[in-house]
DNA sequence: CACTTGACCTGTCCGC
DNA sequence: TGCGGACAGGTCAAGT
């Protein structure tokens, strides 16, 4: 999926739908790779206990219990975190939802609340996963201590990013992005988009970025994200917000998807559609053109 | 270590 | 209409 901004938007949604409820029971329906726990964890660690707060971590949403446990989830590709109150989606569920009646053919789990209302977690390519951990524990988790800076925090300076990209030099200033142990919730829209504003083509070794060409990726990065956090996030297929409503950046993207559309800055020059660090990748050929070091 | 590639899944779209 | 292949917002475990 989901991609910083789009978790945001969904840690948004659950913060206010979800915090202060009281988990009556749990559903699984697709175990052990969705839902690793068992039932016993279940039975002992969730039911009963109240979600006290909903935090993000890169792309990881974390959902804490009164039981200090907590539901670390990553939504991956096509993963969903949709509420339900006790009117079904489906008819009269407004107009911008892409949801049907839930569960569907992709619901994984299910959480039942005591008072009738479920958070579902659908997921079409199985990708993603909801893992019950002590909340003591979190911290110490592989991706934990390897995950790079947020990149909208105050503390996330065009230095710290570019002292973090610099330890990549031999790759792709594409591929470097999407690392999450450098820059934490980068993923391939984003890449695309900021890689656009600042008229670095992708394929760019590192080492041929110059500092201030860094610096100005630095910005057009934190406004771009900080943008689509305020239009909902992206919706490319599958994603939508803790509500089942789509996010609009999608209207506002200058390159992503947009292949053989014109370039913002250049209305007769088409958007192009190539490959890079093995992701679909789109650029404007005149805005974005390769150094000559990167080449040889 | 740094880097690249294929695998994990299901669904959709496109060409034959 | 059906079939095969490529592709899709992200990581991982392998390989070099």
């Amino acid at each position: 999926m989901p991609e910083l901004p789009e978790v945001e938007t969904v840690r948004r949604g659950l913060a206010r739908l979800v915090v202060g409820k009281q988990i009556a029971s749990v559903s699984v329906y697709e175990s052990p790779k969705s839902f690793p726990n068992s039932p016993e964890d279940v039975e002992q660690f969730v039911r009963g206990a109240t979600i006290t707060a909903v935090n993000r971590r890169a792309k990881v949403l974390l959902v804490s219990l009164s039981s200090d446990y907590m539901f670390v989830i990553h939504l991956k590709m096509t993963g969903q975190l949709v509420y339900v109150g006790k009117e079904r989606f489906g008819a009269g569920h407004p107009n911008d939802s892409l949801i049907g009646v839930l569960p569907d053919r992709s619901t994984r789990v299910s959480i039942h609340f005591s008072d009738d209302t479920t958070l579902f977690f659908n997921d079409q390519r199985k990708f993603g996963w909801v893992k019950l951990y002590p909340t003591i524990e979190v911290p110490n988790i592989d991706f934990m201590q390897k995950v790079g800076p947020e990149p909208l925090e105050d503390d996330f300076t065009a230095a710290v990013m570019a002292g973090r990209l610099r330890h990549r030099n031999n790759t792709t200033i594409k591929a470097a992005l999407l690392d999450q142990s450098v820059i934490a919730g980068v993923g391939n829209i984003y890449a695309d988009e900021s890689l656009w504003g600042a008229k670095i083509h992708p394929a760019t070794r590192v080492r041929d970025v110059s500092d201030a060409q860094l610096a100005v990726l630095h910005d057009e990065l934190v406004s771009v994200l900080a943008l689509s956090i305020e239009k909902g996030g992206s919706t490319n297929h599958t994603y939508v917000n803790a509500e089942g409503q789509r996010g609009s950046y999608m209207d506002f993207a200058r390159v992503f998807r947009r292949d053989e559309l014109a370039c913002p800055r250049h209305p007769d020059v088409l958007i192009e559609k190539l490959r890079v660090a093995g992701r679909g990748t789109h650029i404007c050929p005149v805005c974005q053109v390769l150094p000559t070091a990167t080449l040889r």
